[in-house]
DNA sequence: TTGGTTGCAAAATGTTTGCATGACC
DNA sequence: GGTCATGCAAACATTTTGCAACCAA
């Protein structure tokens, strides 16, 4: 409502990347446009606030979020992340490309790595494991933002 | 009892490894050695499943091995990770050097790499996040081991 | 002896499931 | 209209915590 330029923005994405045989429900539409907003991995919880504080009035439910969240993972849209610093899940848009991220151990704040390694552990691991054939990868950096380090 | 000279051996390495000021009780020292035992990262169950099954006719809580692992991990000694393929949190010892591995979807064995390619992330963070602090990291590889293609 | 450690039970957390109502196609 | 998605509440799994008894130093 308060930029709508943006919201139709959205809507054209929904149209691209929406997964063939899916409803389109008010609920998964929102969990998509705020995932597809968000420069970081969210968790359930986080979702579901930006729902709650959002301009729909909809009511939502966790288990909403958490079925439609597998739904989309199951559909390759979405990607599924246990960060061994927190203690649940984050989801992303996957979208072609994926990210790796740092995290901040003190404030927990994501910043997105412009690398990714994994090409050349492949080649590796044909050699140290043959037969092995890899799906995907998870690679998390931890430690302290500048801005805590100041704090402490 | 079966094997006494491992069992020497593990004292061994309880004395070397053991960290400064820590009571070392029964406990503690079994769920060390089971640590030290296995070649890949355990879960709270599966240690809890190994104390019961080992030699020791002792009792034990959960809560004495979470506890005794966040001591641990304080400590140094232990390394706790959360794979996303898997719904729990593992743990192994530090002593060192840090492994990461490859994980199978389908029978979630867990096989050991042997490359670490975060130096040169680390370096390139540099540039890219510059002032962040890395304090540590985790990387894991998900797919399908050479036995469980076969049976697909 | 004494403070840290344990076992037990209960609580807290994150996530999943059953079922009746409701919404999309 | 029929099917699938939703909300609610209850179930579930993992992990944490309170507390009295216990044990290593």
């Amino acid at each position: 409502m308060s930029c709508k330029i943006h919201s139709e923005f959205h809507d054209d994405l929904v149209e691209k990347y929406w997964p063939e045989g899916f409803k389109k429900t008010k609920q998964r539409i929102d969990i998509f446009k705020i995932l597809f907003s968000s420069e970081v991995p969210l968790s359930a919880a986080e979702i579901y606030n930006s729902l709650l504080s959002g301009p729909s009035s909809e009511q939502f439910a966790f288990s909403t979020i958490y079925r439609n969240l597998l739904a989309f993972e199951k559909a390759g849209l979405v990607t599924k992340t246990v960060l061994s610093s927190e203690d649940n899940a984050v989801y992303e848009l996957t979208l072609g490309s994926h990210r790796h991220y740092a995290v901040c151990l003190t404030c927990h704040k994501k910043f997105p790595l412009s690398v990714c390694p994994v090409h050349e552990i492949t080649e590796n691991l044909n050699e140290t494991l043959p037969g092995f054939v890899v799906t995907g990868h998870q690679l998390e950096i931890y430690g302290y933002c500048p801005a805590c380090q100041k704090q402490a």
